[in-house]
DNA sequence: TAGCTTAATATGTCTGCACATATTCAGCAA
DNA sequence: TTGCTGAATATGTGCAGACATATTAAGCTA
């Protein structure tokens, strides 16, 4: 069994863990004792105890070693995928309409969660996405300028903001919040809903090392879920 | 430099991802190539690969090289904690309440998710969760009593059941879905809120191997926002 | 030209070894 | 007892070399 140990190493003692071979918050054994059992090297086992760790499982201290995680927090790994996709990937026909777009002064709020400078100006823009012509999302955005001169040349009309911004700053750093709100009204009249209908809304704020790019709020359809694997 | 070097490459790649000097979808050097440029063994510069991979940035194939993702989709990595350690966490005090507790045949849909034969019996139960006396969560779950048999014995006046069941069976499978509901009368009684208030709604099923464990829906209170990084 | 074979190539993985680093623990001194 | 010091120890990281494996590209054949 000399290929692929890693993973099978990983595998099964992810099956001691499962089966309560090691028990919550326990010792396991060592490296090179896990070596010696399972017939290989010890860079071996350590990949393997590694990748447990990073997963959330173990937790290991020099000289201390290795020990199963005592509460275990549960963590999902949610896909925020472009729209577009999400909609196309269920055989739905996609449009996107840009209903307004204008530069403004954000309110005091917004400024101060992305530290904008009180005089700054920023590009406000609210899009409704569509789903073989039903409203399937609404998103609200602010979008910093002056880091984006390029913004002016794009054609929004064949390509969304938000997928503009992909294409264009691909891996920024951010953070996402999800809640749930009541229509308001402008939103439930642009999405042909009754106002006060309880909708999913994801917030997300991005930047690039220390400036700001841009937040938006996406409020999705009613009855819509996001789901994930735990 | 012969330390951490693995961690430095990856930093250091990670920057000319976002730099643009690698640009989307493209073709970057292959390991020997740069780990001549980086002054390290092949090994260290796979092993920075391998990361970036894993955290989805980057698309590897033998023989293909690597190349940067083309389209890169987002990513939040969820925690959902347990909720009295939610609560204790922001210094307030933790309650909760077992509303209900009998065993019943489920109805069909939960069968249908469940994969339950149609005799079997499962526990149901609600409970609601309590920051400082103040309604925090309300929980509706269905509880497959032959797979957890010891369930009898619990005490759960002094541990919610949610707790119990991490103590218990901690390394399950699952998945998550979100989504926001206007809250039905019985919530909106036990939770003191209006009906048809925008809630925030996590309904999770968990899995040993094959079989089902437990399926939970937890409605927040009014105005929650679950927060990650991305 | 189409289809097959073969060699070249980039990543995947394992080994055995060495040294680095953090942490515990025992032993000693004030 | 308290506090310090140094040895022991488990993990962290790196290197060089080897072989495995998938896939492409080139060359050959019909």
């Amino acid at each position: 069994m000399p290929s692929k140990s890693h993973q099978q190493i990983r595998a099964s003692m992810l099956e001691r863990i499962q089966s309560g071979e090691w028990g919550l918050g326990e010792l396991i054994p060592g490296e090179v004792e896990l070596a010696k059992e399972y017939g290989c090297a010890r860079t071996t086992v350590n990949r393997a105890l590694q990748a447990l760790a990073d997963q959330g499982l173990l937790k290991r201290k020099r000289k201390g070693g290795t020990r199963i995680i005592d509460m275990p927090v549960r963590c999902a790994k949610l896909e925020i995928p472009i729209i577009r996709d999400e909609i196309q990937a269920t055989g739905r026909a996609y449009q996107h309409r840009l209903l307004q777009m204008k530069a403004r002064t954000p309110p005091a709020s917004v400024r101060a969660k992305l530290r904008l400078a009180d005089t700054i100006q920023a590009l406000y823009s609210e899009t409704l996405h569509l789903a073989d012509t039903r409203p399937y999302a609404h998103e609200t955005r602010w979008l910093n300028k002056a880091t984006l001169p390029e913004i002016e040349h794009a054609k929004l009309d064949e390509i969304s903001l938000n997928e503009w911004l992909v294409q264009t700053i691909p891996f920024s750093n951010g953070d996402v919040a999800f809640s749930a709100i009541n229509a308001p009204k402008h939103i439930a009249a642009a999405m042909d809903i009754k106002e006060d209908c309880a909708l999913f809304q994801v917030e997300r704020t991005t930047w690039i090392g220390e400036t700001f790019i841009t937040t938006v709020k996406t409020v999705y359809h009613a009855g819509f879920q996001r789901y994930s694997e735990l």
